[in-house]
DNA sequence: TCATTTGCTTTAATCGTTTAAAGTATTACA
DNA sequence: TGTAATACTTTAAACGATTAAAGCAAATGA
């Protein structure tokens, strides 16, 4: 069954093809079509079961109406909910959304850019992993629109969707001191990546506001290879004999599970031993004993907003935009009141 | 900055676009190429950095080299594992993947394939869900080449992958039964889905060989839309005082999670009051006190298959394929020896 | 010397749309 | 009656690639 095009259905009705573009356009009026001609096209396009070819469209149009969104490893939850608003919005507004995990490879995320740019995407929705600042400034450079989500540059004037870390951060702190904790541990990732960086700062920032105790021992970069030893190591450290923390909070949702995992290993129960708090979600939580409290992003929010600043970067409506958001604090019984 | 397109190394070099696109395309051998200009050429087209505009060439091959993939919700687990491995064995295979979730919505899924199709994909790899047999049939009648993973029609004669469900529940309830339990649940989905029936069949079938009680009240259905009021009362008649269950095999993740979920809150203790075993692999499974025994979908080979006979249909060898896979048991800690 | 072959290059149609610009009746107006 | 406006419709050139087919020298063969 060959495939019905736009010609087909002129000769159908016996018009130019003109006529059958304008009308199922929706420029009928427009173009002055005549009510007879404009009703026989829809009656024929029906008939016919019409489909325009998108690829013809975007070739002579210039507009994709695609949006190319490159993760950094589809296996974490935050991938999936951001994709997930992401695409919503993307259709609400009548764009496609075309994706691609990265690995948190700087190689493979400069080829994932390359392969959507070539597929003429409108625009970019990106997730960069460590190292791809170059490759950041060189899209800048081509003057392809994107927008960066969760993880930015510091020093590259982009535009970014992202969360205010150092916030999130010292808001967790506090509600720990607040909560009659003293001894509070951070346990991060080894990683350039400057937001998790922000969430160091706000960690020793809080500390040092509230007058606490700053044991270098308590701030632990965990190597994202090693995940599982160096969890070993960091979680004996903060369990120590003689100068134990009374609290945790844990920099990602993979952290927390490995470090839950961990005290599960060693008949540590939560928040009777210590207390933990985690940044985002995991489905994970849900099957811990005890429902774990955590600073939740707002991915919703976070992938609509990344939209519309690219939409508009699209349409040339050159907002240059640096936004925000603040996390939601999600109070579980993961910690000792 | 412009776009650098075919013509511009034409110019730039002092050829015609036919030489620049025979050299580009490696046929610079084959079309006697002068070695002289094939080198101009490409020293050209770094020099310019060309990027080969994909929508023009699709339109003139008529060959997006890209396959559409719709999952039925792209928060499972099994959506992100099976999407991963497509996306790595089309990339090797130098396709790109689009993809969209339909939510288990009949009408976004019809939606979603045609949005696909418009895109001029090569072809399609489906997930369906519910009442999508009629889009099915549409589909095949179109001759657009597709493959079906996981979930497949009896009734309607496709090329499938998917999981030898009968087995996998038979063999999962006869190891209960090997491990010495005698009152065996069986909690499932109320769907109509094919392959979830398959599983009911494997559990009965299992019961009756091995002639153990089959208790009507042990093979439950929950509602999708209801699963923790139905869990919770499907739980409270496992747990009957009068006649327990001495194990329960949950149908898909998301119901062992929400099962034990449930156990949880009622005290249960896994494996001591009651043996547990799971269909799929879940990432909460990692933060239960015992590891969970369950019966693990071999994604990435099904992923692998998916895009083999796809290709193969493309290519128009015209492979007629149904696949079977059996799962791989892994054994936890939450089933009692 | 003329025809043929070889080696290389260009021309131009094509894919399926969109859309200025031009074309052609018909009607209105002076 | 001639001109202009109105109401439509068609023509044809794009968009950026691919690719038969044709073109054109120079070399070869008879």
């Amino acid at each position: 069954m060959k495939k019905v095009v736009l010609k087909d259905i002129a000769q159908y009705v016996g018009v130019s093809t003109a006529l059958v573009s304008y009308v199922l356009n929706g420029q009928a009026e427009e173009k002055q079509v005549s009510k007879e001609n404009a009703e026989k096209i829809k009656q024929a396009a029906i008939a016919l079961n019409y489909q325009p070819n998108q690829v013809a469209k975007s070739l002579r149009t210039q507009k994709t109406h695609t949006i190319g969104l490159v993760v950094a490893d589809i296996n974490y939850r935050f991938s999936t909910g951001i994709t997930r608003s992401i695409e919503a919005e993307a259709k609400r507004r009548n764009f496609t959304v075309i994706y691609g995990s990265s690995d948190e490879d700087a190689e493979k995320f400069t080829q994932l850019t390359n392969v959507l740019i070539n597929r003429q995407v409108d625009g970019l929705i990106l997730v960069p992993g460590e190292d791809s600042e170059e490759q950041i400034v060189l899209l800048q450079q081509s003057g392809t629109p994107f927008v960066l989500v969760d993880r930015y540059f510091p020093n590259i004037d982009t535009n970014y969707v992202a969360l205010d870390n150092y916030k999130a951060s010292y808001d967790a702190i506090s509600y720990l001191v607040k909560t009659g904790h003293k001894k509070i541990s951070f346990v991060n990732l080894e990683t350039s990546l400057f937001h998790l960086r922000e969430r160091d700062r706000g960690y020793r920032d809080a500390l040092k506001d509230h007058h606490l105790e700053a044991n270098p021992e308590w701030m632990r970069h965990l190597r994202p290879q090693h995940l599982k030893e160096d969890m070993e190591l960091a979680t004996r450290q903060i369990l120590d004999r003689l100068n134990p923390c009374d609290a945790v909070l844990f920099a990602t949702d993979r952290l927390s599970i490995a470090g839950l995992k961990q005290f599960n290993d060693y008949g540590i129960r939560i928040p009777k031993d210590i207390s933990v708090l985690s940044f985002d979600e995991a489905d994970a939580f849900d099957l811990f004993y005890c429902p774990v409290s955590h600073s939740r992003q707002p991915l919703e929010k976070m992938g609509e907003a990344a939209v519309d600043i690219l939409v508009d970067l699209i349409n040339k409506q050159k907002t240059h935009k640096q936004l925000y958001f603040q996390t939601d604090f999600i109070a579980g019984k993961s910690c000792r009141e």
